[in-house]
RNA sequence: GCCGAGGUAGCUCAGUGGUAGAGCACUGCUCUGAAAAAGCAGUGGUCGAAGGUCCGAUUCCUUUCCUCGGCA
C-alpha cells in the first residue's frame, strides 16, 4: 500500500524545517498544503521555502496559481494527487506540508467537492440578497442542505444557492470516507501559545527587516486592487491597508500578530477534530514515528 | 495654586435614580470549488475612594485621590 505522510501544524509552529530535515532522511518529497503558497508572487508574506532551505528536496503546489485568479481547494486536490502519484511512482515518500486544514482533508478524506465551477456573476448577483433572504430560497430549493448550513454565513450560503441553481439538484450529501489509497501517518507540530506568539514576533519583525514584505505587496498591487489584496488576509491584508494610509504602521504591526495568534487558534479548532493526528514536539519524536510507520 | 474636562469590562468609550452596555481584545466552536477566507457562541465590571440625601445611587450633593488641557 502506498504510503503517505502528513506534517501539519498552526502558523510559525516550524513545520518547513521539521519537513526538510524528515524529507532528507527518509527518501522524501514534499507536497506543500498552504492556501496563499500557491500564488506566485507570495513569497515573503506567506513565508515560502526558500530554494536554499530546500536542500535539494523537491517541493510542489508552490507556484502554481497566479494571484489574479482564485484558487480552490478543488483545484488543490486534483493538482495534489497528481504530485502524490508521481512521488510515488518515482518510489519517494509524499510529505504532505502545511498548515490549511481544508486542503490537508481533501486529501487524507478524499472529500469529494461538488463538481460546479464557482461562477462569480452569480456569486455577486446572490451576495445582494441578505443571509435571511439567501436562506429562505435554499430552503425551499433544497431543504435537506437548509438543515446543516450556517444560516448566517452568507459564503455558505451562496455556495449552496450556486450548486443548486446550476445543477438543478440537491447539494450532494458529504461523504467523509477515509482516503482507501494509502496509509496515512499524520504529524502534528505541537507548540505552547506563548511559544508561538515569541515566533509569530520574531518572524514578522525578520519579515519587514529591509522592507522586504512591504515591497513584495508593493509589487503585488501593481497587477492587483488593494481590495483583492486584503482578501488574502494577514500580512497582506494589513501591509495593504497601511500602504493605503488606512493603518499606521504600528497598527499595521500589532493587527499581524493578533490575527495571526487568532489564526493559529482556528487552525487548533480544525486540527482537533481529526484524531490520527499524533502529535509531536521536535525532530525526534517525529522521526521515531516514521520509522514504525515504513 | 486657580479654572475647565474626565475617571464605568484588558483597551476605546456609551449610558441610566431601581445594582450596567457597545466595539475591539480574550475563550470556545462551525466549516460541501474564496479556507491566512467567511461565520457563530461565550466569559468578563464591588461603574476611582469615602461620606451624605433617598425606600433605593454607578447615576444627585460634599470631600478626597488620580489623569489630561488652559492660566499662573
Amino acid at each position: 500500500m502506498n504510503k503517505l505522510i502528513v506534517i501539519l501544524g498552526p502558523t510559525s509552529s516550524g513545520k518547513t524545517d521539521l519537513s526538510v530535515k524528515l524529507a532528507k532522511k527518509f527518501k522524501g518529497e514534499v507536497v506543500s498544503a498552504d492556501s496563499r503558497q500557491v500564488y506566485k508572487g507570495m513569497d515573503v508574506g506567506s513565508g515560502k521555502v526558500t530554494k536554499k532551505e530546500m536542500a535539494g528536496i523537491p517541493h510542489y503546489l508552490l507556484d502554481v496559481a497566479s494571484t489574479r485568479q482564485r484558487f480552490s481547494v478543488a483545484q488543490y486536490q486534483k493538482l495534489a494527487m497528481k504530485a502524490i502519484k508521481k512521488i510515488q511512482t518515482n518510489n519517494k515518500i509524499p510529505f504532505v506540508v502545511g498548515g490549511t486544514g481544508f486542503y490537508i482533508q481533501s486529501i487524507t478524506d478524499g472529500v469529494v467537492v461538488p463538481e460546479v465551477k464557482p461562477d462569480w456573476r452569480l456569486r455577486e448577483k446572490l451576495e445582494k440578497m441578505t443571509v435571511v433572504e439567501m436562506f429562505e430560497k435554499l430552503k425551499k430549493l433544497d431543504p435537506k442542505r437548509a438543515e446543516s448550513i450556517d444560516q448566517k454565513n452568507p459564503r455558505r450560503l451562496v455556495r449552496a444557492l450556486e450548486i443548486v441553481l446550476k445543477t438543478g439538484k440537491a447539494v450532494p450529501s458529504l461523504g467523509k470516507n477515509q482516503n482507501k489509497k494509502f496509509e496515512i501517518l499524520e504529524i502534528g507540530i505541537i507548540k505552547s501559545r506563548t511559544e508561538l506568539k515569541n515566533r509569530i514576533h520574531l518572524r514578522l519583525v525578520k519579515r519587514l527587516k529591509n522592507n522586504l514584505m512591504v515591497k513584495e505587496i508593493e509589487k503585488l498591487h501593481k497587477i492587483l486592487s488593494w481590495k483583492r489584496l486584503e482578501e488574502f488576509g494577514l500580512e497582506y491584508r494589513f501591509v495593504a491597508q497601511y500602504l493605503q494610509g488606512k493603518i499606521t504602521y504600528q497598527e499595521m504591526m500589532d493587527k499581524i500578530e493578533i490575527e495571526s495568534i487568532q489564526y493559529v487558534k482556528r487552525q487548533e479548532t480544525w486540527f482537533k477534530r481529526d484524531n490520527r493526528i499524533k502529535w509531536v514536539k521536535n525532530y525526534i519524536e517525529a522521526e521515531k514515528l516514521i520509522k514504525k510507520f515504513i
